[in-house]
DNA sequence: CAGCCGTGGGT
DNA sequence: TACCCAAGGCT
């Protein structure tokens, strides 16, 4: 494509997103924008890392959620370790949420409350990697940083026709995004690249009919926009199997424990539990009449697929459990646990006789 | 640097 | 059902 050819596509781009930017919660509007509004960085930084390998539907209400309880950054570096976790529950990858707390307290300790403006300084902070660095530079700041998301690979890659699959392509296509990139408005073009991924050119059925860009789309000059970017195919999950142990006293209090601050489902709560394995051991917190309950818990990760078997146990007050801590039953939030953890409480309560 | 790290929705 | 996929980062 032609420099000119790249400036025009890129100007249609932009056109396009002044007509059909969508309406999201972290977001100034392209007018607003115009009219002097500036994006509050702490918005973005909490959009961006909440969007990260996760859905727009999935991160509306945490967003505003997050920013009813912790409005700016000083008020999130004040916030207890656990209250944020409980939070975050829900949306996975949870080193994000103990990454955050970290970035905050960095943010409102070490800087003033100010995010840095620029990339480099950007990249040092926990949490924020090429892609973040450079989106809230972009966004918030408005700087032309280069913007490579998934969105961007694939428009880029449809539009000049990589065949190289990915990730080999990944230089090549940040390359050919950074051509694209505009002085005038970066952060406005980044968006507009991500909408389009998201809206138009989508993974499996690209609505070429009504994208802005089917002009210069090589991909659809050739009639193979839905088989780019190319990627290898990935392997199949292997499956372990484990147990997980619902203990209830008599005064309705749950025996939960804290998991380990790394790894799977770092920091937050859960059952206690077996290792998770080919063939794993029953090792229950403590001697009790442990029951069965009759169904699994199926939870696929991202890299393997659990089967939890569930025993539950009534027991007195005067048990003394070798991991976890009793939670009162009025303190006991299911909401607070990570996905797989309330599963195992639902089929749980289910099995429990009433309090 | 390739493997680890969640979850929900779409096809 | 069994995949695939999403505004990736860390080690």
């Amino acid at each position: 494509m032609r420099d000119e050819d790249v400036s025009a596509a890129s100007g249609t781009l932009l056109d396009w997103y002044d007509r059909h930017a969508r309406v999201l919660p972290w977001r100034v509007a392209p007018a607003d924008l115009r009219a002097g509004g500036r994006p509050d960085p702490y918005r973005v930084w909490l959009s961006e890392v909440m969007l990260q390998q996760t859905t727009v539907a999935a991160v509306g209400p945490k967003f505003e959620r997050f920013l009813s309880l912790w409005p700016d950054v000083h008020a999130l570096a004040g916030a207890a370790d656990a209250d944020v976790m409980a939070e975050w529950a829900g949306l996975g990858y949870y080193a994000r949420a103990r990454n955050l707390l970290k970035c905050a307290r960095v943010v409102s300790g070490d800087l003033g409350g100010e995010f840095p403006r620029e990339r480099a300084g950007l990249l040092k902070l926990p949490g924020i990697g090429p892609y973040t660095a450079a989106a809230i530079s972009a966004i918030a700041f408005d700087h032309p940083e280069v913007v490579v998301d998934g969105n961007v690979e694939r428009v880029v890659a449809r539009l000049f026709a990589v065949e190289t699959p990915l990730p080999q392509a990944k230089p090549e296509l940040t390359e050919m995004a950074g051509m694209l990139t505009p002085a005038q408005r970066p952060g406005d073009h980044a968006q507009a690249m991500m909408d389009l991924g998201a809206t138009i050119c989508s993974p499996t059925k690209p609505a070429c009919g009504i994208c802005p860009l089917v002009t210069p789309c090589r991909a659809r000059a050739a009639g193979n926009a839905a088989e780019l970017p190319r990627k290898t195919r990935k392997a199949p999950k292997p499956v372990r199997l484990g147990y997980a142990y619902v203990a209830r006293r008599s005064d309705g209090a749950l025996l939960l424990e804290r998991r380990p601050p790394r790894g799977l489902l770092g920091g937050m709560l859960g059952w206690p539990g077996s290792d998770w394995g080919d063939s794993p051991t029953e090792t229950p917190p403590f001697a009790a009449d442990w029951q069965e309950v009759p169904r699994e818990v199926r939870h696929t990760f991202t890299h393997f697929d659990l089967r939890l078997a569930i025993r539950v146990a009534c027991v007195s007050h005067e048990v003394d459990a070798s991991r976890g801590d009793f939670v009162d039953n009025a303190d006991f939030e299911p909401t607070s646990l990570p996905t797989l953890m309330r599963k195992v409480w639902k089929l749980a309560e289910s099995s429990l006789p009433p309090l």
